[in-house]
RNA sequence: GGUGAUGUAGCUCAGGUGGUUAGAGCGGCGGAUUCAUAACCCGCAGGUCGGUGGUUCAAGUCCACCCAUCACCA
């Protein structure tokens, strides 16, 4: 193994006025990947990140809330860390930019700049809203497009004909604010020289950033580097800027400073050396992950303002695109504005991650969440990959040979084979080229599952004289199975912990995926993973929806909640449907009675009224050949019938079950089966097994009755 | 408008420096199997590689122009 390195990690600063979404995600998955993967290569790897708290937005909004600023920064940053927390984004510090390490760095940078003979002054003129006492922001001022006449555009740019110019250019410009026409006043700014910077940032740029983000910032290089305006006056909500009565730093000045009070913080709760990592000779590696909408302030203006401060540059910083749902941008009306916390309450984090992870490569390209897709890709590689070669496995060792795993593989090339495929895995992780990783790890996985299908385990079993050779098989194939977890360690940190249970082989570490697990005893398998219900996905979707319709502050309340669930545990919430025991996707067989843990969410009335529960006729049963758990039943509603598959044979005699009443959900999305197609779920309770209950309606129910 | 990125089978994506019949996973179809969360295994079908023109013995791969999508313009 190489030599340890140490590393700072930072991701881009989510803005303290809106929740966490998907999109969010992206790069906090992708920085997470990389970070968990690092450590596990044993190297020291430190990852910070906080709240971008300042700005008019925040402003604006907490008035909107009734608020003070520094309360709503303070929840929603609880909000976001809480965010983090669920998709096991493992940072060590979590801090908001209005906090007072910020301030004092801020100062520092700030001092030094001015020292350095960086900082100038100008007057600008800028739009002026009389009522509410404020410059307006250009993004604040909307009026009609000087060039092309369109109306209600933005201050800076026309989304019709994409011409850009000044606030004051528009015509009949309106504030955003108060709706009142805005006057044009003067004020002295200051300024950052950039220009100075120049040939330093030059031939820093083409190796730290990656090449189309070069090309592309080469056109700045050529248009010639302008001073940046760093004051803002108020009402503003940021540091005063010392000195300067009556000026506030602009929030994009003391954003990117936010990455070094985050750490700074950690160094006074962990007795960590700032100086070692910032300094300007420091030998420590700092990469900053961002989205390719802020690169210029992250490979201009904060480069230039680390090296005119007197403290060292990033080592580099990686750019990811944006995501798509659905190839459409994110969008509240389409409802896929969808929250990391509504995600969450759903579905397992380590689904999206491996999603993500599968996607993503190292370059600015966007990637595009299709839900049909994750579920397709998650049940296939996850479950019907990984996962089932522990669970084709244990049943195996544990009844022949009492848990125990044999001493030595029967196949040493074979694992070497899964062994040496290690290096170029890391190599793509740390490249952070994961979807190539995902593609090595899921070949080696289908590898996996087709030794144990040459072998034939199953067949062997029959053989008393063969039993050791079964467990040798077996032993290999979860040892297969274990290095695979290793390779995939950084990307589902959640099935990995489980894993490592069931393994009971204690925290897994890259050098495993390298050293076989032998004469170990192992716990009974347990499934690590659920698959993904397309009924999940569509509650998701719905519920997305219904949070887009809700006003602001509402969201508010309802955000609050949230954070007071238990975070939902893997497959729980798989099971959010109308009823536990579902009927045609079943898991009757399986005699594991499940309580739920976390009360499922509340919902009103509304949402129950889109089931259409109706009582229903059983004019047919039938056992499904081929099949073991369903039976097949044709049912009468009324004036129609149709056909559904329920997973009830362990429970019910076919031949019991005609003209019984039972109550059906009738317009459940009909599910494409082997045998057929599902038209519907009849519910019942139970944990499963022989405890299978059909629920019947009192004598007198008619096929057909709505049920409510 | 300027600049950059992207556009390959139904879906999601691979395809260093141009080189024989363009690949994978998923989905579909057919077969085999029953150890496994009806998973797994074998096989088949599916693409004029956004369009047009050019360079070349040879282009998905280079060049020009065009179209579509995304981003940035301090």
């Amino acid at each position: 193994m190489t030599a340890k390195r140490k590393i700072l990690v930072t991701s881009a600063l989510p803005y303290a006025n809106n929740s966490l979404h998907l999109g969010h995600l992206v790069e906090y998955v992708q920085t997470d990947v990389w970070v968990r993967f690092q450590r596990l290569q044993g190297h020291e790897c430190i990852y910070v990140c906080a709240s971008d708290a300042h700005g008019t937005p925040t402003m604006l909004r907490a008035e909107r809330e009734g608020m003070d600023p520094v309360e709503l920064i303070a929840w929603i940053a609880g909000e976001h860390q809480h965010d983090f927390e669920r998709f096991r984004i493992s940072v060590d510090n979590y801090l908001t930019t209005h906090a007072s390490e910020n301030e004092e760095l801020t100062s520092r940078v700030f001092r030094n700049l001015v020292e350095g003979g960086y900082i100038g002054r100008k007057m600008i003129r800028q739009a002026y809203d009389e009522q509410k006492n404020m410059f307006l922001p250009d993004r604040y001022v909307r009026g009609t497009c000087p060039v092309c006449e369109a109306r209600d555009q933005y201050g800076d740019n026309c989304e019709n004909c994409a011409a850009t110019y000044s606030p004051l250019e528009l015509k009949d410009p309106v504030s955003a604010v108060s709706g009142t026409r805005p006057t044009v006043r003067e004020s002295e700014h200051l300024f950052f020289r950039l220009g100075q910077f120049e040939e330093e940032l030059k031939s820093w740029v083409p190796d730290h950033v990656d090449p189309a983000m070069a090309r592309k910032l080469q056109e700045w290089f050529d248009a010639g580097l302008k001073d940046w305006d760093i004051s803002r006056d108020p009402p503003y909500f940021g540091f005063a800027i010392p000195g300067e009565p009556g000026k506030y730093f602009y929030v994009w000045f003391d954003a990117p400073i936010g990455y070094m009070a985050s750490f700074l913080n950690l160094c006074r709760n962990a007795g960590l050396d700032f100086e070692a990592f910032w300094g300007a000779d420091s030998d420590v590696e700092l990469y900053h992950f961002i989205g390719k909408d802020i690169v210029y302030f992250h490979t201009l203006f904060w480069p230039a303002m680390l090296s005119g401060a007197g403290f060292r540059k990033p080592s580099g910083v990686f750019v990811h695109g944006f995501l798509t749902i659905g190839g459409e941008k994110l969008s509240k009306r389409r409802g896929t504005f969808i929250r990391a916390s509504t995600f969450a309450r759903h579905l397992d984090a380590d689904y999206l991650r491996y999603y993500y992870a599968s996607k993503l490569g190292p370059g600015p390209d966007d990637i595009d969440l299709n839900f049909s897709d994750l579920v397709a890709k998650v049940n296939s590689d996850l479950v019907g990959k990984l996962v089932n070669i522990a669970s084709r496995c244990a049943g195996f060792i544990h009844r022949l040979n009492d848990g125990q795993l044999a001493g030595e593989l029967p196949d040493e090339a074979l694992f070497a084979e899964f062994a040496e495929a290690a290096d170029d895995i890391a190599a793509d992780y740390d490249g952070r080229n994961y979807a190539a990783a995902v593609r090595r790890i899921m070949a080696l996985a289908d590898r996996a599952n087709r030794y144990i299908d040459e072998k034939k385990p199953w067949i062997m079993a029959r053989d008393d004289d063969q039993r050791d050779a079964v467990v040798a098989v077996c032993t290999l194939g979860l040892n297969l199975f274990r290095t695979l977890i290793v390779l995939l360690k950084p990307v589902i940190p959640g099935v990995t912990v489980r894993a490592e249970q069931f393994l009971a082989c204690g925290e897994l570490t890259w050098n495993d995926a390298k050293q076989p697990l032998l004469g170990h005893r192992i716990k009974p398998f347990r499934a690590l993973l659920k698959r993904v219900e397309a009924h999940t996905v569509e509650a998701i979707l719905t519920e997305a929806r219904d949070e887009a319709a809700t006003p602001a502050s509402q969201k508010a309340r309802t955000t609050q909640r949230d954070q007071a669930d238990p975070s939902t545990e893997p497959g729980e919430a798989d099971q959010a449907g109308p009823s536990g025991q579902a009927a045609a996707g079943g898991k009757a067989g399986k005699p594991a009675p499940t309580p739920r843990a976390t009360p499922i969410e509340e919902i009103d009335i509304e949402h129950f009224s889109k089931i259409d529960l109706r009582v229903a006729r059983i004019a047919a049963a039938t056992y499904v050949k081929g099949a073991d758990k369903l039976i097949k039943l044709r049912l009468e509603l009324g004036d129609s019938e149709r056909t559904v598959f329920a997973g009830i044979r362990s429970a019910y005699d076919p031949a019991t079950l005609l003209g019984k009443h039972v109550v059906v959900v009738a317009n459940l999305k009909p599910r494409k089966m082997r045998f057929g197609t599902s038209e519907g779920m009849v519910l019942a309770a139970g944990p499963g097994g022989k405890d299978i209950f059909l629920l019947s309606p009192d004598d007198g129910a008619e096929p057909g009755m709505p049920v409510s």
